[in-house]
DNA sequence: TATTTATCTTGACCCACGTCAAGGCAAATT
DNA sequence: AATTTGCCTTGACGTGGGTCAAGATAAATA
C-alpha cells in the first residue's frame, strides 16, 4: 500500500503543506511534531466516482482524513437496505466508529474524484502517547464526531431535518474557506433523502416550498442560501446554532 | 468539591474494588496504572431522583462514570422542547461530546437515586499520555459512542426504534451481570418516546402490540422480554447485531 | 444530433403516527 | 382511608410525509 511509485500525491502529502491542517489532525502540532506526524501519512491516489475506501465488516487498520472531494459512509441493515451515516468533507476524519470494535461497521465510498490520507492507527496511537498536542486532537475530533451524530437524532420534522442539513454543509464550508451561501452539493437527491430518513420525493417538495419561502435557490446540486437565518430559525438550531 | 467526609462513598471509590472496571475505564489497565488512575477519580456524595450533574453552557471540566443508577443527558432546543440525548448506565461514560467544545452541550439528570465519578478531563488527558493502555481505552469507549449514536439515525418506524432501544438496554444490562430479559426501565414512557422522537401514546400502544404479539410483557417500568429473536429481526439488527 | 439512462419534479392517494381528550391506576401526600 | 398528583392507557380524529406512477430535465452514450 506504498505510494512512493505516485508522483501527484506524493507532492502533495505533507501536511505542513496541505492547507487544511487548521481542521484535520495536525491542528496545534507545531513543527517537529507535525514532522513525525507525516512520517506515518499514507496518502492514496484518488478515488473515481462511487468507489469504497473500505467495505463494512474488514478488518480495522487505518483511519482516514479526507484530502479533497466528499466521501459517504454507508451501512446496510438486515433487511438490505441501505443508510447513509454521513457525508465527508476535506479536513474530515471517517472509520472512527471502527475503533472500538476492531472493524469498519460501515462503508466508505467516494462521491465525485475525491482522495484521502490513510493512517495506520496503531502508529497513530503510538504516537499520540508521544505528542500531547495529538493526543488532545484525536480526542477532540471524536468528541466533535459524537456531538455531530448526537445532533442528527434531535431533528424531528422533514423541513427541520433538511434545513439542518443544509446548514451544517454551509458552516463545514465556511470553516474550510468556501462560501457558506454557495454550495455545490455533490450528491443526488436520494443521497440527502436517504442519510435524513425521508423520501427523495419529499427532498423535492421542500427545496420547492424553501424556494417559494425565499429561502434558498437551488438547481440540481448548486445551492444558493439566501435567508441563512431563517433556515437557523427553521431547524430549531439544534445542529447549527 | 472534595469528598473526604464522605464516608460511604469514599469506602466505594477505588477502581480496583468497583465491580465496573471490566467496563468502565480502567478495562485493560494493570495494578500499577489503575493506581495512578484512582488517585485521580473523585467520587461524589449520590444525587437524588431528577437531579442535575452539570448543566448545558457550563464550562466543561469533569467526564463522569455511572457508578449507580441512571443518568440521562438532555438537550433544549430553540423552541424551548427538551430532548433525551442517552440514558446512561453503570461502567458508561458521560460528558464526552463537551470536549471538543469545552462546554457542557447537555444537562446529565439522574434517575432514581444514583451516583458517579468525576474525573478532571486535564488530568485525565495527561495520564492518558503517559499510560497507553488509558489511552486506547479512551479512544475506544469514545468510538463506541460514536457508534451508539450513529445506530439511533438508522431506526425509522417506530416499532423499529423502540425494538431497538429495548434490546440495546438488554444488552447492556447482560454486560454488566444482569438479567437481559427481566430488566427495570427506570425511566417513565414519556421519556423513552422523547429519546425515541415519538409521543408517548405510541410508546404505550406499541408495548401493548409487543405484548399481543408475545414478543414482552411489560407492567410499568417492570420489563420482561420474552422472545429476545423476535424483537432482533422487528429491530433489523441496526443497534444490536 | 439523436437516443438512452439517470435524476428530479409533480400529483394522487393513503397510512402511520401525532394530537387532543377522557378515563384508569398507582404512588405520594394529607 | 381519603385526596391529590403524576403516569399510563385507550379511543377518535387529522395530517405529514411515504408510496406509486407519470412526466420533465439533464447527463451520458452512441
Amino acid at each position: 500500500m506504498s505510494n512512493q511509485n505516485s508522483a501527484i500525491t506524493t507532492s502533495f502529502l505533507k501536511c505542513s503543506q496541505c492547507g487544511l491542517g487548521k481542521l484535520c489532525l495536525p491542528l496545534g502540532l507545531d513543527y517537529q511534531d507535525m514532522n513525525e506526524l507525516e512520517n506515518i501519512i499514507e496518502a492514496s491516489s484518488p478515488y473515481k466516482d462511487n468507489q469504497p475506501v473500505y467495505r463494512a465488516d474488514q478488518k480495522f487498520e487505518r483511519i482516514f482524513a479526507v484530502k479533497s472531494g466528499i466521501f459517504k459512509t454507508v451501512v446496510i441493515d438486515a433487511n438490505g437496505n441501505e443508510h447513509i451515516l454521513g457525508f465527508h468533507l476535506p479536513g474530515e476524519l471517517f472509520g472512527l466508529d471502527a475503533i472500538y470494535p476492531k472493524k469498519y461497521i460501515s462503508t466508505a465510498i467516494s462521491l465525485g474524484t475525491s482522495s484521502v490520507c490513510g493512517i495506520n492507527y496503531n502508529d497513530l496511537e503510538n504516537l499520540a502517547g508521544k505528542l500531547p498536542s495529538l493526543q488532545r486532537q484525536l480526542f477532540s475530533l471524536m468528541s466533535k464526531e459524537v456531538h455531530t451524530s448526537q445532533a442528527m437524532t434531535v431533528e424531528h420534522a422533514a423541513d427541520q431535518k433538511l434545513a439542518g442539513f443544509i446548514l451544517t454543509l454551509s458552516e463545514r464550508y465556511k470553516q474550510r474557506g468556501y462560501s457558506e451561501t454557495r454550495i455545490n452539493l455533490m450528491m443526488p437527491r436520494r443521497d440527502i433523502a436517504n442519510h435524513l430518513n425521508m423520501a427523495a420525493e419529499t427532498v423535492s417538495r421542500l427545496f420547492k416550498r424553501f424556494q417559494k419561502d425565499g429561502l434558498l435557490e437551488i438547481k440540481r446540486t448548486d445551492l444558493h442560501i439566501i435567508d441563512l437565518e431563517g433556515l437557523k430559525r427553521l431547524a430549531g438550531c439544534a445542529s447549527a446554532c
